[in-house]
DNA sequence: TCGATTTTGTTAACGCGTTCACAAACTCTT
DNA sequence: AAGAGTTTGTGAACGCGTTAACAAAATCGA
């Protein structure tokens, strides 16, 4: 017999949100930050929609799992809508986050201006490199990764981003893990294995272009059967 | 009555692969490189899936789509295979991409040494600013946003990549349509829109990190839960 | 040569995400 | 007050992607 983890009991207060929602709604609230900014009060979902760059009828599914926060008839009211996406993506608070890795990525990461305004504050840059250690990089000086943990543990932060070489990924990952980490953005192009209950995202620069590469061969392609055809 | 494209022949040669198989075939071929400089020269699936993270019935099934290129009993031949899922994302050739934004994100992205060994070549830089118009970066020298047009037709370049800030990301999509890009990878904090048979690809960091905010939310709110029934 | 073993390729079931379509609920006009 | 017009919230159908499970095909040893 094995013990088990004492079941996940119902929780209303937690609703269970699809990953697939949970990625759309910073997009949401990105659009009702530049309504709020051009003094728009309320606002119908198609518009919503079409400057999420969404399907209406998915826009209205997604924020349905937040609860019903429209009118029937009007619309939405953009600041009371923008507050519950804010509340329930838990930016009523700041995320600090550390990054490793102060090359041309970590340098632009930490210089990058859209954080600040989304909940997610720079805190601390790591590397390895001597001479890069003790520099300053917009406005933070860089820390010895040896600092890590107690970096980590000093200013609890639980969100690491992995901005080296894809040879260090795995070692820079199990640093984090074992520094406390739980959650960690991986720009580096290599697969990183974690223990469970610690969560990563994958960002890579390179897949992203050979995706549309792909797609440009079949359109060149299908161009070349079109010729053939109207030849023939 | 409309008049109707001409409906899309049957074309045994170019297969419909799946869009999330496209976007997972990048990753077996790293992985495969990395055999490769092992000196590995065969490899099951079940090794292969584990490199690339991935479960090994979906990796089978993901190459099922390109073909039959295995062998019962034995596995893949990893020179064969690598070749192979080459040939189908189109890496026989070299893909020209001109950035459009040389800031932070941008200069990184041009220094970005994990393009050259996928088949992507940084070919042009361009900006709008003077200051750096004329300056040379990683090499190449940054040209002003008017010759997009000329760069783009006489280096036959199809793919654009938007390192701008948010509110430049549109116009410069725009542009790109206008001089002939077909593929746009975005990473300005924007939705942009572009004509039907444009493919745009979005990669949002702070959004990424929002997710990670989320899901480190629920976490601290479970925890929470958790010792008030421990507690209780 | 034949059976045991390994590993692929594929079918079928399942689950998640998307989209349609419409009832419910609100406003506005008369 | 009632009907016409809007717009949300959601049930249900559909399609895509994932996973399990197994037959087919190869190797290996006796």
């Amino acid at each position: 017999m094995t013990i088990l983890r004492s079941p996940r009991l119902a929780e209303p207060n937690v609703r269970d949100i699809p990953d697939a929602t949970v990625a759309r709604l910073p997009i949401y609230l990105r659009a009702l930050n530049a309504l709020v900014e051009q003094g728009v009060k309320s606002c119908a979902s198609n518009e919503l929609a079409e400057q999420a760059g969404v399907n209406p009828a998915k826009l209205r599914k997604d924020l349905s799992y937040l609860g019903s926060y429209g009118t029937r008839g009007v619309g939405y009211d953009v600041e009371y809508l923008r507050y519950q996406i804010a509340r329930e993506m838990g930016q009523t608070q700041d995320w600090d986050v550390v990054i490793v890795g102060v090359g041309n990525l970590g340098s632009a990461l930490s210089a990058y201006q859209g954080f600040s305004t989304r909940g997610i504050r720079v805190a601390a840059l790591v590397d390895t490199d001597p001479e890069r250690i003790g520099t300053e990089v917009s406005g933070i000086v860089v820390s010895p990764i040896d600092d890590l943990a107690s970096i980590v543990a000093e200013r609890e932060i639980s969100i690491g981003v992995i901005a080296t070489p894809g040879l260090a990924a795995q070692s820079v990952a199990d640093l984090l893990v074992a520094a406390g980490i739980t959650s960690i953005l991986n720009f580096a192009p290599a697969i990183v294995q974690v223990p469970d209950g610690v969560d990563v995202r994958k960002v890579d620069l390179s897949i992203e272009l050979q995706i549309l590469a792909y797609h440009e061969q079949r359109k060149a392609s299908a161009d070349r059967n079109a010729d053939k055809e109207v030849t023939a």
